[in-house]
DNA sequence: CCTATTGGTAAGCAGTAACTTACGGTAAGT
DNA sequence: ACTTACCGTAAGTTACTGCTTACCAATAGG
């Protein structure tokens, strides 16, 4: 149930940006805003966000906070995608099958 | 750069409801309706997001209107997922042998 | 200590998104 | 032709979202 969350934190764009961020490696959020055109409390926003969503994690060091991508946020996702294609493609070939023109499958 | 699109319509919670009832195959607008706690013009909406984004297509026929997804938008969003995943383990195990710690994907 | 760096939180604002009701438009049935 | 069923669109309202500025807490270093 988890993947709704996961999925609402990367519609916004630039929360999308933030998490693409991460894909190569842990960052600090200086490092991080100083990629968007955002301010710094923008970034922070977005990476609570992200987190209560389950994809990142968060490490302190000194006064940094260097945020990273958890492998367990980014399965859950990946199942829910994986699961509906999954069923998706069943249902295509159920239809085709059928001889069914009710799928837009090539539209 | 479409799945963008495609990750802001399935944002919404009831919006990733129409889009799960088509998982099965296509309904029309009443049928999908009727499974909602919303109005009719309120599904119609929710639908014409979901076409926008590519995910799903519409076949008329008499007064009604057939929804069923579209495998190209759900192949799109689903080669994002699939690139970040194969991206993020990349980093993981790279950061895994350096033996970082700055990832939090154990958390 | 005092200051600088780093970053989270609060308050406020503007834009947008989701919903409703009301209406229009087309196809099928009588 | 008239009615019914089905559905999209328009207009308006409410609520939320993303942003900014201002402020505060914590750590590091002189």
């Amino acid at each position: 149930m988890a993947y709704g969350e996961a999925l609402t934190a990367l519609a916004d764009p630039t929360r999308r940006s933030v998490f693409e961020q991460l894909i190569g490696g842990a960052r600090s959020v200086g490092e991080i805003a100083s990629d968007l055109p955002v301010s710094r409390p923008a970034v922070s926003q977005h990476l609570r966000v992200l987190k209560e969503a389950g994809l990142i994690g968060e490490r302190r060091v000194g006064t940094r906070r260097y945020y990273s991508l958890r492998r367990d946020g980014l399965v859950e996702l990946r199942n829910y995608v994986e699961g509906f294609w999954e069923e998706a493609l069943a249902s295509f070939k159920a239809a085709a099958e059928r001889g069914d023109k009710d799928e837009a499958s090539d539209g």
